[in-house]
DNA sequence: CATACATATCATCAATTAGCCATATGATGA
DNA sequence: TCATCATATGGCTAATTGATGATATGTATG
């Protein structure tokens, strides 16, 4: 069962939706519903076009879809998959989530402080 | 339902666990069972000293754990919940597989025609 | 048509990341 | 003790990645 290489890329491609805080976060903040540019905005203190960047790639990778009302573009997650993931991540940052905290790897060390 | 900052940050890198095609690689080649480094380092193509790298991040992160025997040291996945998210990352991939080989971010494009 | 608002795009740059290679360390057996 | 094998570590470098700020594009309204 391991797996042709392309797939492996293609696969870490698709992880990488969820492995940046700001990507992580849009979709975080998706989980409760869809909302607009400006709101996802205003949720993770990021700028709009910062915002829209991600939302492209993750438009593009098929994590998130989008509608048009108006001016606004709505933007949802994409598929109960896409939920469920996010679910098993935050049951394994309860098993492990002591341990990445103490991590230096990506953005330095996480302080453990603050970990629920 | 949106998570402090502080633990975005820590489930985004604990998905980088996954988000890189040579951990990646790593742990699905333990989907099968446990493994030595030389062992991994065959079957995936890789040097033992970027193996060996990357099994003492995803160590330190708890996505795999170790057992010595002798010279040789057997690694493992942590946890079934690793393996749930594993398994949720391929139903995701059916999804859009054929959306994430387009994408031209992280490595350029990935091949389509190898896509199952 | 002009203006306002929402969103998307692009060039640039700083910071981050992954792999290589040499080497160090640990365990085993003669 | 030494040779061999397995694994871990560190310095260095090239490539990659994410954010900014300016600007372009799309929609709505008067």
């Amino acid at each position: 069962m391991y797996d042709a290489p392309v797939n492996l890329e293609l696969k870490a491609k698709m992880f990488r939706g969820f492995a940046d805080p700001t990507r992580l976060s849009i979709l975080e903040s998706l989980r409760s519903g869809e909302k607009t540019v400006n709101a996802i905005s205003d949720l993770i203190d990021q700028s709009q076009s910062n915002v829209s960047n991600h939302l492209s790639c993750l438009k593009e990778c098929g994590l998130v879809v989008s509608r048009r009302e108006g001016k606004n573009m709505h933007y949802s997650i994409a598929s109960t998959r896409v939920q469920r993931l996010l679910n098993v991540g935050d049951l394994i940052l309860d098993e492990v989530g002591d341990r990445i905290c103490r991590c230096v790897r990506y953005n330095g060390q996480t302080s453990p402080t603050d970990f629920k």
